[in-house]
DNA sequence: CCCTGATTCGC
DNA sequence: GCGAATCAGG
């Protein structure tokens, strides 16, 4: 390893298949490897490990769970997740204790109010967060956690 | 639009 | 054999 630049060594190959059989996606297997998902998928079918012509199996990425619709303006990209493999761990404090003594209704809403639904929409009790949102988020920074993909992927569909 | 995996094709 | 480009599905 001193000189050389090793394409697919056996620890890469038992490494891609550790983490396939592991259930990781193609996408999270490279960004480990350190090599492009094509490079990956490519490597598995050349192994005949592909399982088919299956797509994916976590069936299709549930789309407008959120209850509002600011939920557009976020690249989303995929660093967190690669910081998040990778131990780096970039995401500093979010703000972990959500507020709800600000809570408050439609009408005391304003621009820089959290509108974060409280409860069941109808019900009587149904208010909105109401804490402070920085920048022009909908919502405050606890509840943008929540609204935006809290994290990679992780069994969190059945919503 | 975004994501995903699978195949194709040039290197 | 490798992987980017492309295809295909959700």
């Amino acid at each position: 390893m001193p000189v050389l630049s090793p394409t697919w060594t056996n620890e890469r190959i038992e490494l891609l298949k550790q983490h396939f059989e592991a259930g990781l996606s193609c996408r999270e297997i490279a960004a480990d490897i350190g090599v492009s998902r094509n490079a990956v998928i490519g490597k598995l079918s050349r192994l005949n490990l592909t399982r088919g012509r299956t797509v994916d199996d976590r069936k299709v990425q549930d789309r407008g769970t959120a209850p509002a619709r600011a939920m557009r303006a976020v690249p989303r990209l995929q660093y967190q997740m690669l910081a998040t493999i990778y131990g780096e761990t970039d995401a500093p404090a979010l703000a972990g204790p959500i507020d709800d003594a600000n809570r408050c209704s439609l009408l005391e809403l304003s621009e820089n109010r959290c509108r974060w639904p409280i409860s069941t929409p109808g019900a009587e009790d149904f208010c909105f967060c109401g804490n402070i949102a920085p920048d022009s988020q909908p919502y405050c920074a606890g509840h943008s956690r929540l609204a935006y993909r809290p994290n990679s992927r992780v069994r969190v569909m059945r919503g």
